[in-house]
DNA sequence: CGCAACTGTTGAAAATCCTAAACATGGATC
DNA sequence: GATCCATGTTTAGGATTTTCAACAGTTGCG
């Protein structure tokens, strides 16, 4: 066979070529490191993620076993949906409903996860409620600046930027910034709270 | 390289030589007949059910193409749990308490499944047809009465009352009765299908 | 800058895979 | 048994992949 243009070959068995590249890339590994590790050369993978060779199943579980990975995980592995890992800050999304409140998630909603991430922004004066919020899970955070009166259970403590608080979310507890400069800090979530 | 004992090369790359051979059969395919699908000689499956090369990638892709089973299809496929097949009358496992009653299921309690079961009835000479069956799910059934001649991939049998079946309805199948004697049998279905 | 250390890419030769065609075996029919 | 037909296996040779080594580009440092 004849490579005329420079993507011949493109009959694309499944990318394997790209799908190599993002993981191995994943993985934080180079060409030659992953060639050490595997047993093959670096030119072997080049070849091969440059989709100019299309690898025999040997020598790709070969350079899997690497990383490690299986065949199957390599070919079962989707890229599409979960790939969004890095969000900008004016990428989080609010889900707070009081206006002296800002709560912005990190990801979507629609993702099933364990964990929520936040950073959250009381204004002066903003208040959760002297009804204590209640839910299920644990939550904690970390005071980023400004200062916040938080209520857990029976203990209540004034929180300045570097204090932190961590409690099981079933514990009543009330959020409140009586000074007169906003509070921001960022917290976790486990299971998501809306 | 040398060949020295029949099975050199026997690194087990993952048994892709047993997988494709076993695939092969479950659809009820010859070598030549899925060589002819999939645009390949009978020789290069022959020698790759062998283990004696390991195909490319694309060649494997060409190849799955022809039955048809994607990459990570062919993969991910655990042939495990399924071998088990066929049950005889006295292989059904007893799983009710009362001595009064008798619950036999077939097959093991261990996988959760979502089942629906039905009670059908086969007069002489239906036959659900060569062009096999194939739908998502899994099924199984026991004759009550009569007998029928079920194909599950490349096994095939004669079921009499007490016998029974199992398998991934992903498996082609067919179902015929060639016989003067109505057959009757309980099966289930998991997801129902209606 | 010069140099070292790293990255990925390439060309020719060695190793491996795939094809084409012949071979061997088993079952069915006469 | 003889023949046909289908099955899977094998062999030689052309096609493809992999290695080995050299190449080119980038980064960091004295």
């Amino acid at each position: 066979m004849d490579l005329s243009s420079p993507a011949a070959k493109d009959d694309t068995a499944d990318d394997i070529g790209i799908r190599l590249k993002l993981v191995r890339q994943i993985f934080g590994l180079t060409q030659r490191e992953l060639a050490r590790r595997a047993g093959v050369t670096n030119g072997a993978i080049s070849l091969i993620e440059q989709n100019r060779v299309s690898p025999s199943v040997s020598s790709l579980k070969k350079i899997l076993d690497g990383i490690p990975l299986s065949l199957a995980e390599f070919f079962t592995l989707d890229f599409s949906p979960s790939d969004h890992v890095f969000f900008q800050a004016n990428e989080l999304t609010e889900i707070a409903r009081d206006p002296d409140i800002s709560i912005r998630m990190v990801g979507q909603r629609t993702q099933e996860r364990v964990l929520q991430m936040r950073r959250e922004t009381y204004q002066p004066g903003a208040d959760t409620g002297e009804a204590m919020l209640r839910h299920t899970g644990e939550e904690c955070g970390i005071i980023v600046s400004g200062s916040l009166v938080v209520t857990v259970g029976a203990q209540e403590r004034v929180l300045h930027p570097g204090d932190a608080y961590s409690f099981r979310s079933d514990i009543p507890h009330r959020f409140r910034n009586p000074y007169n400069e906003p509070c921001m800090l960022i917290s976790a979530n486990s299971p998501p709270s809306f």
